[in-house]
DNA sequence: TTAAAAGCTGACGTCAGCGTGAGTTGCAAG
DNA sequence: CTTGCAACTCACGCTGACGTCAGCTTTTAA
C-alpha cells in the first residue's frame, strides 16, 4: 500500500504517517523511487499508535511499548515502566470518570432544578 | 492565603496559579502592595481547573464550565457543547479502558507465557 | 533596621504532534 | 511523451500550558 491510502484507511494525515515513521514507530519500505510502501498490518499498527497517544503515552513511550505489544511480552526494566503507565492510565480514568459525574450533574440540573447533585463540590 | 501557598496546598506551580488568573480561570484580589490574595476555596477550584485540564477542556471551554459548576446550572447554548464535552470524555474514557486492558495483557503474558491474551491484536 | 524570602511584571523558551508551504521527483494514463 | 496527481524532502509555524530568567518591590523574621 501506498501512504496516501493507509492515511485514508487509518484516519489520520500523510504527514502524521511521516512523523510515526520519524519517531520509529511505524516502519515502511522504499519502492525504487523512493515511495514509501506499507503492509497490510500497517492500519491496525496506526491505529493502535494512535490509541497510545489518546492515552497520554509520548512517543518514545509508545515507541517501547509497540514492540512488546507485537512479542506479547517485556523485557523486566520495561515491565516496570509498563506497570507505572497502567497505574497513571487508571488514575486518568478515575479523574475522567469524576469530571464526567461533575459534568453530568451540570447538565441535570439545568434541565431539572431539582435533580441530586450528588458530584458538586 | 498568598500565591505559595496555594500553590503548595494544591499542588501546582506559581506560575500556573499567575497563568490561570490570566486566563481569568481564578480570581484574587490584591494586598496594598500588589501581591495576590486568595480566598480558602481557592485550593479547591485549582483542584477542579486541574480535573478539568486533566479531561482534555483548553482553557477556554475551561472559563465557560466554571461558572455552571458554581451555579450548577447553563446556558441553553453552553449545553450543548457541555454535553458535547461528556461524549468526548466518555469516548476517551472507552479508548482508556481498552488500552488499559492490552497493557494488562502485556504485563500478564510477560509474567507468565500462558496468560490470556484477548485484548492484543 | 536590615537581610532573606516571597511576590511582582514582562517576555522569551520549551515540547509534542503534527500543519503547511516550497520546490522537486515518481509513476500511471491517455 | 507529457500531463497531472501523488509522494518526496527539507524546514519553518503553530498551539497550549506552563518553565525560566531578569530586574525590581513587598513582606517577614531576626
Amino acid at each position: 500500500m501506498r501512504i496516501g491510502e493507509v492515511a485514508e484507511k487509518a484516519g489520520v494525515s500523510v504527514r502524521a504517517l511521516r512523523y510515526y515513521e520519524e519517531q520509529e514507530l511505524l516502519q515502511a519500505c522504499r519502492s525504487s523511487g523512493g515511495h514509501r510502501q506499507y503492509c497490510e498490518t500497517a492500519v491496525s499498527r496506526v491505529r493502535l499508535i494512535q490509541q497510545l497517544y489518546a492515552a497520554g503515552l509520548p512517543s518514545r513511550v509508545v515507541r517501547q511499548v509497540l514492540p512488546c505489544v507485537d512479542a506479547g511480552e517485556a523485557h523486566p526494566a520495561l515491565l516496570g515502566q509498563l506497570e507505572a503507565e497502567r497505574v497513571r492510565i487508571d488514575e486518568r480514568i478515575t479523574e475522567l470518570l469524576a469530571v464526567r459525574d461533575r459534568l453530568d450533574d451540570v447538565i441535570a440540573l439545568t434541565r431539572d432544578p431539582n435533580a441530586d447533585c450528588s458530584h458538586l463540590e
